[in-house]
RNA sequence: GGCGGCGUAGCCAAGUGGCAAGGCAAGGGACUGCAAAUCCCUGAUUCAGCGGUUCGAAUCCGCUCGCCGCCUCCA
């Protein structure tokens, strides 16, 4: 497949490098709150993208994810609420597994804690000291960005540029206002550990080295992250893993554009902020995946509720559509179809093959989601025409949209269980009710079915006979 | 100021050199006791504007207008 590559800034063919399992990296969360809107959407999309590969292209997908459970941001949290770090850190990382959770995600494969890495912080710092990278002032570790004579290869910068642009602020400390810190001397009350250089706490970009390379190797296939991490975060991690390796840290660079309210990027200032939990108490999983998945992952997402409710009904109609043809195949045996039936399957390898060029194009959801569209347009159109046995295709087109659905996480919704004896009982009403509509009884009919309704069992009078449904949860 | 991106029907949104996907909304029709679901029909001679390259451009180049992101913590 072809995915666009922030460091050639072109599409380019992937494999991963050992031809078989892909070693794949996500900048994860800072547990300093919960997750907001924004944040959730590398979660999604780069998730389904790795579903996508396990489930498409035959790559097993070694899915690292951090959890930055040390930092500015967790230190102020925790002294609002007098809380330790630890405590704070603890209740967000509980928090963000359950989102994953609810949301259908499948964790990653390793979610390793700064915390849990601090040792091998120390030593990459160590290594870049010996070899000139680094320097040691005051307690403080810094990196010596012009000794490293590839920076700014990833944002297109150059170390002139970025001097001059200078909005950076001076340090005493620093040999040059550029470097970075990879080591902050402690300050009373803070998290610290022991090192070369006094106690202290590991600075911005080490963690996601250091974690990667200890779950992933030296070369990872893809490093992924908001786009609004290019500068400085990722051109300062590509600065220590090749300056430490000499070799190529990640061959791929994704980035996923930004979230916008209203036009404008989401954030706390400008008061046009959501919680990811909250969306999610207003639309169903499904609906908020698909939302995110409308949209080409690299450009800028707008949220609204309006966008939202569009999602629902777009996704609504490929799960009534599976929902009914279950309903209405319920109880009936594996039955072979005829001429019409086996021309219809025989057309739906169609739909697959766009939803897979769309895939394979810089994962390019939005088309995959047409061709799943259409599959289901499709469907319903057969569904109308056709009878008998022929009926039977159906089935074959439900899991088809089940399968396509599988990496986006849509259409996953177990079936809802039923037991013979439900079964047999609904039969029977339905007969009972049948005849009251023959005999134009309507008004006990509609009783039946608006008493039905109130316990969750929707009855829908179809050409095809009455079909039975649990209502959507 | 530097770097990057975007502007496609009422709304959302693919496509990035060869007759403009898909969804939502709207109108008409079919089906129907009523519901529900579904089907059919109706939409951009046109892709912000102006020039240029080309047999051919929404797609390439230049300019103009408008919007956004990064350059500081940020998904």
């Amino acid at each position: 497949m072809r995915l666009y590559n922030t460091l050639t800034r072109r599409k380019e063919e992937f494999e991963p490098q050992d031809g078989k399992t892909v070693r794949m990296y996500v900048c994860g969360p800072t547990v300093y709150d919960h997750l907001h809107i924004g944040n959730l959407r590398p979660v999604l999309v780069f998730g389904a993208l790795r579903r996508y590969m396990e489930l498409f292209k035959g790559w097993p997908v070694t899915y690292v994810q951090n959890i930055t459970d040390v930092d500015d941001k967790l230190i102020a949290r925790a002294q609002e609420n007098g809380e330790t770090v630890a405590e704070v850190a603890a209740r967000y990382t509980e928090a963000y597994f359950q989102l994953l959770d609810r949301l259908g995600v499948v964790p990653p494969t390793h979610s390793p804690r700064a915390t849990e890495h601090i040792s091998g912080m120390i030593e990459l710092v160590q290594g870049l000291i010996e070899k000139g990278y680094a320097y040691e002032k005051g307690g403080d570790v810094y990196f010596r960005v012009r000794a490293f004579k590839e920076y700014g290869k990833l944002s297109g910068r150059s170390v002139d540029e970025l001097r001059s642009g200078a909005r950076i602020a001076a340090s005493d400390l620093k040999e040059d206002p550029l470097d970075f810190t990879l080591w902050k001397a402690a300050k009373p009350g803070e998290p610290k550990w022991e090192s070369p250089w006094g106690e202290g706490r590991p600075g911005w970009h080490t963690e996601c080295v250091v974690l990667s390379r200890h779950y992933l190797g030296e070369t990872l296939d893809i490093h992924a992250g908001g786009n609004d991490l290019i500068f400085p975060h990722h051109e300062n991690e590509i600065a220590q893993a090749e300056a430490l390796t000499g070799k190529v840290f990640s061959r791929f660079w994704l980035h996923n554009g930004m979230l916008t309210v209203n036009g404008e990027k989401m954030s706390k200032s400008l008061g046009n902020f959501a919680y990811a939990y909250e969306v999610l108490e207003r639309f169903d999983p499904e609906t908020v995946i698909y939302f995110y998945l409308s949209r080409h992952y690299r450009k800028p997402l707008d949220y609204s509720e309006t966008a939202l409710a569009e999602a629902e009904k777009a996704v609504d109609r490929a799960r009534t559509l599976i929902s009914e043809v279950e309903a209405e195949l319920r109880g009936a045996g594996e039955e072979e179809f005829g001429e019409a039936g086996s021309e219809f399957v025989a057309g739906l390898s169609r739909f697959k093959e766009k939803y897979l060029e769309a895939m394979d194009d810089d994962f390019n959801t939005v088309g995959a989601l047409a061709a799943i569209q259409e599959l289901v347009s499709e469907t319903n159109r057969f569904r109308a025409e056709a009878v008998g046995a022929d009926r039977g295709a159906l089935r074959e087109a439900v899991s088809l949209l089940r399968a396509l659905g599988a990496p986006l996480g849509l259409f996953q919704a177990a079936e809802k269980v039923v037991t013979g004896l439900t079964d047999e009982l609904m039969e029977l009403l339905i007969e009972l009710r049948s005849e009251l509509r023959a005999k134009r009884e309507f008004e006990l009919a509609d009783r039946i079915r608006d008493r039905l309704k109130e316990i969750g069992i929707v009855l829908k009078d179809t050409p095809q006979g009455t079909i039975w449904q649990k209502e959507e949860a």
